[in-house]
DNA sequence: CCAATTGGGATAATAAGAGTCTTATAATCC
DNA sequence: GGATTATAAGACTCTTATTATCCCAATTGG
């Protein structure tokens, strides 16, 4: 019952990304620095977040990745599930074929009420007010910051 | 993101004990009919509520497994945790070496309120209640149930 | 002692997670 | 056009967790 490390680099890249201005292209590389893991890894991760249209990538020697401004406004539960697929706390909790149990089963209501929590949650959380956070609270970007590559 | 198997077979195990008539005995057969899953894996289950002292056991020719009337009022929480260990939305919610980021990273809250989030539903949700809320509306339970080994 | 239980170690099959490496493809600059 | 710089994508590796299964030891009641 984990998020798994893909999917908070993702997070961790969008809110970078809304941390630009409009329309800056970010390489992989600046991109990795910032979510602080390895390049090569963010590589898959930035690419299920292009195919998923959360972030524009641009090939080429003036290439990198965008964040479209409607996406500024896109939410956690939006991200997560862009690289995890759709959250589901238990496996019981299949909307194509459900469980045997489920017509008494009284765990069944708590899975989905603790699924509905976390993704409410999730939810309220949009890049862009995170991001507005992040540039509040974190302190001045450190000089020779240590590149993961 | 997702509840193991072992946990879910766990709290099946316990809304079934709490079912029955206090200080009465399920054999780990009867238990793996009425949580619908292998009696062998079962077993493992079994030894780690029985280690966290939510059930007792009992060996021998009368034995089988009796849910304390004090931990009727176990919460699925309690439960989960006992199978899976300390609940843990994601890596950087370790308790103990906190995340170089936590200070300034806007989403370390949003972690830390989905955790809670999830937390408290499960909080929420005693055996007990869930064990009444199955009588009510579990059918007549089949005979000759098919049997899981 | 015997039969019925649970405890617990060893093992295995499978999948998922987390990364790495290499080649292909695209865009820009000269 | 060709060199350079980027991302795209597939193949591959390594480790760990999950989900069991099997077997035997230990316990208990009759």
């Amino acid at each position: 019952m984990q998020l798994t490390r893909a999917a908070d680099y993702a997070v961790r890249v969008m809110v970078h990304l809304a941390g630009l201005p409009p329309e800056t292209r970010a390489s992989r590389a600046e991109l990795a620095v910032a979510a602080e893991c390895p390049e090569q890894f963010l590589s898959k991760v930035l690419q299920s977040l292009t195919r998923a249209g959360l972030v524009l990538s641009h090939r080429g020697n003036t290439g990198g990745f965008e964040l479209p401004n409607i996406h500024r406004a896109a939410t956690l539960l939006e991200v997560v599930e862009a690289i995890e697929g759709p959250i589901r706390l238990n496996v019981c909790l299949n909307s194509d074929r459900s469980c045997t149990r489920q017509e008494w089963c009284p765990a069944h209501d708590v899975w989905v009420s603790a699924q509905s929590a976390v993704a409410q949650v999730l939810r309220d959380a949009t890049i862009s007010v995170l991001a507005q956070q992040a540039a509040v609270r974190k302190p001045n970007p450190l000089v020779n910051a240590p590149k993961w590559n």
